[in-house]
DNA sequence: CGGATTAAATTGCATTCCAGAACAAAAGAC
DNA sequence: GTCTTTTGTTCTGGAATGCAATTTAATCCG
């Protein structure tokens, strides 16, 4: 059909309308122009081209039937319109994905790590990644980039991803150099804490919420803050990484934590997705549950107080029963403290925490459509 | 001379340009372009009518000396280029300044409250700022405005400035319509601790930082968080409002706590200026300041963990030599808990603490030349 | 039924702002 | 004295938006 990809092309302004439109749902040209404070005119001018290249669609406004005036047509985003690729390694099993912008996958892949050195995972991520090409059959021009994400904190050069506990022998990797070649595509990064989080802001709970903080519980600890649609990554990307919070000498309401006490126990489980549900019913878990809920309790507190998000998501690969036990308990602890005289964040519970590959697939999204992270030349008009 | 003021004309670009002048240094015309990504012709085209309109002067520069090329003209702030005006207001007093973009003081003035209603204070503070613009001879068509802080926490709407408690009686502020009119110029305003913070990006340790956090002492336990040179607000603008972290029934590292502490030992004292050298040397205060010590390394350490900020700047209205022992404490405290594999953020006593009306002042000088507050239609070129 | 009214969407032209390229100016290097 | 280097300027063109008039399709109402 034509030769450069439909989001090619966007302009800021086109960004924010698509954001618009994601944020707020399917609205007509001039509600769009209203929002963003631009003409009418500049939204005729730049939709033109996304509805032509099938990024957004057009259909009759049902509310505005029988009302005056010229019949609105609400543009919504076609999800098909492009896709990306999401990569999440740990230290067991890659995990890939081809996700539309709905963030609906269209194929899944999860293969065993035979050996954890960084040119084998990257060669079988990437021979994933193009397997799932093949098999949905996508238009490689529609494809935005390929995200790829693992667990781990960061240290020391934060344009370098940082070399983790688990792939201690990887080499310092930097995306641009060390990741790319593998996927034919664009490639973005963070830790697996904060791609889950994109999840969550592009598709799961927190969609098109501006300010919200996550709480990621795995093996270890993790989070992410989001500001104004972005996130907040402070020195050294440290920034909510909420373990900090937690002494590893002491007990923490990490995945981890859990193992140890069980093995403590004589109850020795390899992983945590060993965990069953009769395990659920053991005493020491319902101790251990109690003791987590208590601290969850605390670092929602700390969060409220600090960062005063308008939202507070938990998510993570602990079991599922005990994720929504967790969950349950910190609700419950309203009012989140004294000496508060407005209402308190709303807890909650993450809805992409189960297919961690799909924050990994938020990330190209993320550089594509947010008018923050337009790059270029800047200008603007009065 | 010429009709308009000298910031009004700004576009985008040319507060970039002002933003980086005034975080990196007076600059040449071909530094800034580097730096800003931008042509030289645009840097050429729009200091032109800077320096003309006396906002920027022009200076050879020494330290180019004797190399090759033609030799550049370094690119300073006129700090007289352009005014603001300040005014803090307290329960006992309303303190006004006149400052320019360099942060010093032209005019100050200190009056005593005669009575809390809001038309008495701001019939008063008004005629303060008229006579210090009097006083100073200052062109008003320089006055960029005029900025109002006092202390308390915002609640609800976040359109309206909140009702706070010793002002219970003050009608529900809205700034536009109910401070604007007293003042000839346009009214912005923040809490006293977001104020003070906006002196220490603008003036003080904090001058050209990106991230940083603000903890701010007074009678309460007040606070701002910086994240890309924007006070970042949160919910209800309850974001770093620390005082959150301590509850008010228990013993906390405020002013308030230290003359309660004081007066349960028989010692009372109506104001926190009332607090003599000699008070200092008392064992009660001596146990009241280990142990807010201890409270506000605990405090930093949370801060570090959650906004993981580059610096962390300390301030406020106690007497300075608790001020000074307060911040050698937290600065003894590293590493500032365990498990930090990276150095922890500087700790920096506030420049500014002792001239509360500075912050409020800042406030118009944030609004005329931040990037980021720049109003009107968006256009991006690449 | 048909003109008045209403609001959405479109079109052509004007304006604003920046990039690009050629050029001018001032200094050291050979 | 000419060449080289770097800063700074000028002028033109392009990209993006605003502005104002116009078209379009629906309801309202006499």
């Amino acid at each position: 059909m034509d030769g450069s990809p439909p989001h090619s092309s966007l302009t800021y302004n086109g960004r924010r309308i698509i954001s618009a439109i994601r944020t707020h749902g399917p609205q007509s040209r001039a509600d769009l122009a209203r929002r963003l404070d631009i003409k009418p005119s500049t939204v005729t001018r730049l939709t033109g081209p996304m509805v032509a290249e099938g990024l957004l669609t057009e259909a009759p406004d049902p509310s505005r039937e029988g009302r005056k005036g010229y019949p609105a047509r609400l543009l919504s985003i076609d999800p098909r319109g492009v896709c990306t690729a999401g990569v999440y390694i740990d230290p067991d099993r890659i995990m890939t994905c081809i996700a539309d912008l709905a963030g609906d996958a269209l194929a899944v892949e999860e293969t065993p790590v035979p050996d954890r050195s960084f040119e084998a995972l990257m060669t079988e991520a990437g021979a994933s990644v193009a397997r799932l090409m093949e098999r949905t059959g996508i238009d490689p021009r529609r494809m935005a980039g390929c995200g790829v994400s693992y667990p781990g904190q960061y240290s020391g050069d934060p344009t370098r991803v940082a070399r983790i506990r688990q792939f201690r022998d990887w080499p310092e990797v930097n995306v641009e150099r060390d990741l790319s070649p593998w996927f034919g595509m664009p490639v973005r990064h963070m830790n697996d804490a904060k791609a889950a989080c994109m999840a969550e802001l592009y598709h799961g709970a927190c969609r098109g919420l501006s300010n919200f903080c996550h709480v990621w519980l795995s093996y270890g600890i993790g989070g992410a803050a989001i500001v104004d649609q972005q996130p907040y990554l402070g020195r050294n990307a440290l920034a909510a990484e909420w373990g900090g919070l937690f002494p590893k000498s002491r007990p923490r309401p990490s995945g981890q934590d859990l193992l140890d006490v069980l093995a403590a126990e004589g109850i020795v489980l390899d992983r945590l997705s060993d965990l069953r549900d009769d395990h659920l019913e053991l005493p020491v878990v319902r101790g251990w549950e109690e003791r987590a809920a208590d601290q969850l309790q605390w670092l929602c507190l700390v969060i409220a107080r600090t960062f005063a998000p308008e939202a507070i998501v938990i998510g993570g690969t602990l079991h599922p029963r005990l994720m929504d036990g967790l969950i349950q308990a910190v609700r419950a602890a309203e009012p989140l403290g004294e000496d508060y005289f407005v209402a308190p964040p709303a807890i909650l519970k993450a809805e992409q925490d189960g297919l961690p590959q799909l924050g990994a697939a938020a990330l190209p999204i993320h550089e594509i459509f947010n008018p923050s992270t337009y790059p270029g030349a800047v200008s603007k008009l009065r």
